[in-house]
DNA sequence: GCCGCTACTGCGTTCTGCGCAGTACTGTGC
DNA sequence: GCACAGTACTGCGCAGAACGCAGTAGCGGC
């Protein structure tokens, strides 16, 4: 199944979440979040949000020479980013509840 | 907040379930929606939705004059679109629970 | 006759995730 | 010393889907 459309507006609050109390980079950024359960997370995608997310002035970003492959450009959530974080929960939260009832009981929108 | 981008792919699910049980015309199924909770759903997109879904073979339709006002396109879920709800709804809790655990334990995806 | 509600269609825009190609650095094996 | 795999990021064009808006049309009330 596709989970493509999904992700839509939701990959945001994920990268988010993810970069919650521990800075990363993107390459990283892309592995902890296949391995959270979002396997078919496109690399592309985890670059674009956090582009857009610094973009948005959500993150912090600095670079890190490494001794395995090329720099690392690791970002992290500021002030802003981490009301960002609290918002988009909260909207998810939301969003999904609704979901969850439109669901199991139909009746309610009958 | 905007909850437009977190309909994407969605939307499919929400009219499908919608149209469980009982079936409805374009006007009525975002009226039911708005019920639900899905407050800023756009018409154009229920009515885009009820297309795609018809398009794909999941929905049979048939028009019923009204004497309210024009006649009414009437949809129904049929087997294959049964089938897609059973389905959609699975993928949906699938990614709804990953989202709820990378939201309380970031530390999973560390 | 005009307005407002009901009901559907079509078109162009926007957002965002994706695929793919390209760049570049490091370490390994031949 | 060179091809190659793994790491790490960028840029470009595409596609899917929700949206806004305009248009069409039937109905009832003033």
């Amino acid at each position: 199944m596709d989970t493509t459309q999904l992700l839509k507006g939701v990959l945001d609050l994920a990268v988010l979440a993810v970069l919650d109390g521990e800075d990363g980079y993107g390459y990283d950024v892309v592995r902890r979040l296949r391995a959270a359960g979002l396997e078919e997370v496109g690399d592309a995608s985890v670059y674009g949000t956090l582009r857009r997310l610094y973009a948005a002035g959500h993150l912090t970003s600095y670079v890190v020479p490494s001794a395995e492959g090329p720099h690392r450009k690791y970002y992290g959530l500021n002030v802003s980013g981490r009301a960002q974080l609290e918002m988009a929960t909260k909207t998810w939260h939301g969003f999904a509840d609704t979901m969850a009832a439109l669901l199991t009981d139909p009746e309610v929108a009958a």
